[in-house]
RNA sequence: GGGUGAUUAGCUCAGUGGUAGAGCGCUUCGUUCACAUCGAAGAUGCCGGGGGUUCGAAUCCCUCAUCACCCA
């Protein structure tokens, strides 16, 4: 058993972490009996004789001294020729007083690594799992070292009387197991001992009596007599240990009895429910994982030795003899009679169906054995029974809590509505503690899936990618953030990060910009209340389709809330919140603030208060919506605006998500105009920027030529464009002065006259810098529509898109080819 | 030792066969009446190296390197 010396129980094997730390190897002499010599011969790859020398001892490499003095046996591989002389004969443990030294057999197995240590190991069948492999098949008897505080044993005879009940053993005296476990091996000077301290006391008198193997003193200074020759020879080398996982203390090895669940046996429908996607775990690659563990489950062990938790069902009676008398429990050689039962009374009937007499409940077996003096049952003539005090896993308890939680086994509402439940959310190291528990205890139990989905979230890590704990120190507690940068930030962080199947590295700065997102979300919530949105006591309006709003730019905004609300559901429904994040952040910021708050500034300003009222009503709407798909992501905020900006039926946290369809809202005709505008505010201002025009000075923009609906946009959205491009004034032309920019629209050419702000040289860069950048584009379109493998098998689609956008890019070189030959002439 | 994942802009990360994206940072400009925790305009990538499959590869396969995690 894995035994955690510090909360004195047994743990299973997943609670145990394997650590890599700073260790040492000993080396020690094990003397032959009797003085007995052999010829040790050592040789290299090739055979040739490297060391040959006469010893009188086997040279045993440990890592745990202290463990020596519970050896059973020294094991070598059978192929080792080195010590081929010896094997069959004794050798002395050389720890212990002189006169009560062990003598222990040498024997083969094939567990020894004749190229690891000197290939020789001592065998502690109690303290080491490959050592209780290597005694349980060659019968060679474990001897307990330790109590349960992992401290040398203190109980028993003494060590005399012990050394010579083992030597009887070795003399081939046979005892049982109960036997062996009672007898103390630990020196009389040792007992008591922590393992630690004991382990520096052998290491001392081994070397006293000069059995530690050595080697020359490295810094021996001949100067001094007092320097040694030859030091002991210490290996300094990294050990793995096992820690528990709770305690952080090393676990000790220990021959205890556990009850255990046989997890093979009901491993199967968890395994099946995943191979078959009737339980589905996210993202996929932990299939893998749990698949790996479950198909290699280890018996699982169950029973832990504390005060929290349930108790064990299993209580324990005399066992019975073949003539149905109860054989005493002094007999230890007869196992228990056990009785599992889900009550007492249970326990009870069952017990007395079994012994045919009345059964009474005691305390302990101590109890049944000698009775309870106080006790008045005492001289009743009954068989006593009594309960296991162990208690059950939390793990074990817990693979109940999907129908635990609900009432089972009684069937109740509660159990027939929430179960089976629907979606778990966990960590992937909880995949085997819980997950996969539920898993088999569900489908053992009341033969049903305990959810349909398991989605493993990321794991926050540190900033180097280190797993957070409290022992490295390397915690961003998760309140500090919040006292930093606001609960909203933080959590909006976290969803934005969370990328399906990838750990996070927690970025402060990427918080802070997420801080600022909720900031820009006030503010265009304020400037809405500033412009009437929410002064009314009017219920807000409802948009549901495109005749619902009249303005383009109304008409488009609620296209686009209808399309975000569609990408977040989607996004959600297949757990990738990060997209959901995302493609909200982008929404919020860069249509709603970025865009629509200025087009509905000349709307709100309108002199028609149909306009304004419709123009109000569409913000308030999209702003709702944008509250309502943002809540799961900054709940305090959105709640707080919900609050403030109007008199609400319900709670945000309590309003219906919203089902606005883009089939029924979005018009395409709207959709495109704004596309347009945006395009050439954009193209103007990149102009603007790059020519160095003052931001303040207003422009005059000259029209060359304007297709009907380019015209349509346009007067439409005069007010507007001329507004966010800095434009004064707007005047057709048949051709273009000297020094004027063309901005090319869909549609049409517009163009700004530069003359005297234009630096030639500058805009002749950078038409050419955005020549060359087409060039390199048109040569890979071309190159591929070239191909006649490519458009023999490419997707019909595939081609006509590269179609579209090679003859895009061709038109746009010709307009900046133009452009440079008007530069040209102007210079 | 076995397994899993990662390697993309200065940083943190999206992007599962069709000419590379976001946030932050950086550069320039800006006191336009929601917001300087802001706005406008920019620059920045042999998508870790090397092979292969394909008309076409950040994406699929092989291999190497580095890092992380899980299990021994």
């Amino acid at each position: 058993m894995n035994w955690d010396p510090h909360f004195e129980t047994a743990i299973s094997d997943l609670e145990v972490e394997n650590i890599e730390v700073a260790g040492h190897m000993w080396h020690f002499k094990y003397p032959l009996a009797g003085g007995e010599t052999y010829e040790y011969v050592e040789k290299d790859e090739d055979g040739t004789v490297t060391l040959r020398e006469i010893r009188d001892y086997i040279s045993i490499a440990t890592t745990r001294p202290e463990t020596m003095l519970g050896d059973g046996a020294v094991a070598v591989h059978p192929s080792d020729a080195r010590y081929a002389p010896i094997v069959g004969k004794l050798c002395e443990i050389p720890v212990g007083p002189r006169e009560h030294r062990r003598l222990i057999p040498i024997i083969t197995d094939d567990y020894p690594d004749p190229d690891f240590g000197s290939g020789a190991v001592k065998i502690t069948g109690a303290h080491d799992f490959n050592d209780y492999g290597v005694a349980s098949r060659n019968g060679i008897p474990m001897y307990r070292l330790m109590d349960t505080k992992g401290h040398m044993r203190d109980d028993g005879a003494p060590y005399a009387d012990a050394a010579a009940l083992a030597q009887q053993i070795v003399a081939g005296r046979s005892l049982s197991e109960d036997e062996v476990d009672a007898i103390n091996l630990v020196p009389d000077d040792l007992r008591g001992l922590d393992r630690y301290a004991a382990r520096k006391r052998v290491i001392d008198q081994i070397t006293a009596e000069g059995l530690a193997v050595t080697v020359p003193n490295p810094d021996r200074d001949p100067g001094d007599p007092t320097s040694p020759e030859r030091i002991p020879f210490v290996e300094e080398k990294p050990i793995t240990q096992p820690f528990g996982d709770r305690s952080k203390v090393v676990i000790e090895p220990m021959l205890t009895d556990q009850w255990f669940v046989d997890a093979a046996k009901i491993v199967g429908p968890a395994i099946d429910a995943v191979r078959t996607g009737e339980v589905r775990i996210l993202p996929e690659q932990h299939e893998k994982v749990y698949f790996h563990w479950l198909e290699n489950i280890e018996p699982w062990c169950i029973s832990r030795q504390l005060w929290w938790g349930h108790q064990i069902p299993v209580w324990y009676g005399p066992a019975k003899a073949e003539d149905g008398s109860t054989i005493p429990l002094v007999d230890t050689t007869v196992p228990e009679a056990r009785f599992c039962a889900a009550s007492e009374e249970e326990a009870i009937a069952r017990a007395e169906v079994f012994y045919g007499k009345t059964v009474t409940v005691v305390r302990n077996k101590t109890e049944a054995m000698f009775g309870n003096p106080s006790d008045p049952r005492r001289k009743t003539p009954t068989v006593c029974i009594w309960r296991d005090p162990d208690v059950l896993d939390t793990w074990f308890s817990s693979g109940l809590w999907p129908i635990g939680t609900l009432g089972w086994p009684e069937d109740t509402p509660e159990l027939r509505r929430y179960f089976p439940t629907s979606v778990l959310i966990t960590g992937f190291d909880i995949l085997f503690f819980w997950v996969a528990r539920m898993m088999m205890m569900q489908y053992a139990v009341v033969g049903e899936r305990p959810f349909d989905t398991v989605y493993v979230h990321a794991l926050v890590r540190d900033e180097k990618g280190k797993k957070m704990s409290k022992s490295l120190g390397n915690v961003l507690d998760p309140l500090d953030l919040i006292d930093e940068y606001g609960a909203d930030a933080v959590r909006f962080t976290l969803a934005a990060m969370a990328g399906m199947g990838r750990d996070l590295k927690l970025s402060k700065d990427r918080i802070n910009g997420y801080r600022n997102f909720s900031t820009k979300l006030w503010n265009a919530v304020r400037f809405a209340e500033m412009n009437g949105v929410y002064g009314s006591d009017e219920s807000p309006m409802e948009f549901r389709s495109v005749s619902d709003a009249s303005q383009t730019a109304n008409r488009w905004i609620l296209g686009e809330t209808a399309r975000i609300r569609e990408e977040v559901d989607e996004a959600l429904t297949a757990f990738r919140f990060n997209d959901a994040a995302n493609a909200l952040y982008a929404f919020v910021w860069g249509r709603v603030c970025d865009w629509y708050v200025e087009f509905a500034k000349p709307l709100l300003a309108s002199d028609d208060p149909a306009i304004v009222g419709e123009t109000r009503g569409t913000m308030g709407f999209v702003l709702d919506q944008c509250l309502i798909l943002l809540h799961p992501f900054m709940p305090f905020i959105t709640e707080e605006l919900w609050d403030l900006t109007a008199k609400r039926p319900k709670m945000l946290v309590h309003a219906d998500w919203p089902d606005l369809q883009a089939s029924d809202i979005a018009d395409e005709s709207a959709d495109r105009e704004m596309r347009w505008v945006i395009a050439l505010i954009e193209e103007i201002r990149s102009v603007r920027a790059q020519m160095g025009v003052p931001v303040g000075l207003r422009l005059p923009l000259l029209q060359l030529d304007l297709d009907a609906a380019g015209q349509a946009a346009w007067d439409r959205n005069a007010a507007l464009i001329q507004r966010l491009a800095r434009i004064d004034s707007v005047r057709p032309a048949s051709d273009l002065p000297k020094g004027a920019v063309t901005v090319p629209v869909e549609g049409g050419t517009f163009a700004l006259p530069l003359a005297d702000v234009i630096d030639v040289a500058g805009e002749q860069s950078r038409l050419e810098k955005t020549l060359s950048k087409l060039a390199k584009d048109l040569g890979g379109l071309r190159g591929r529509l070239g191909n006649p493998k490519f458009v023999s098998s490419a997707p019909e689609e595939v081609i006509e898109e590269t179609r579209d956008l090679l003859a895009q890019k061709e038109d746009e070189e010709a307009r900046v080819t133009a452009a440079l030959k008007r530069l040209a002439e102007l210079a």
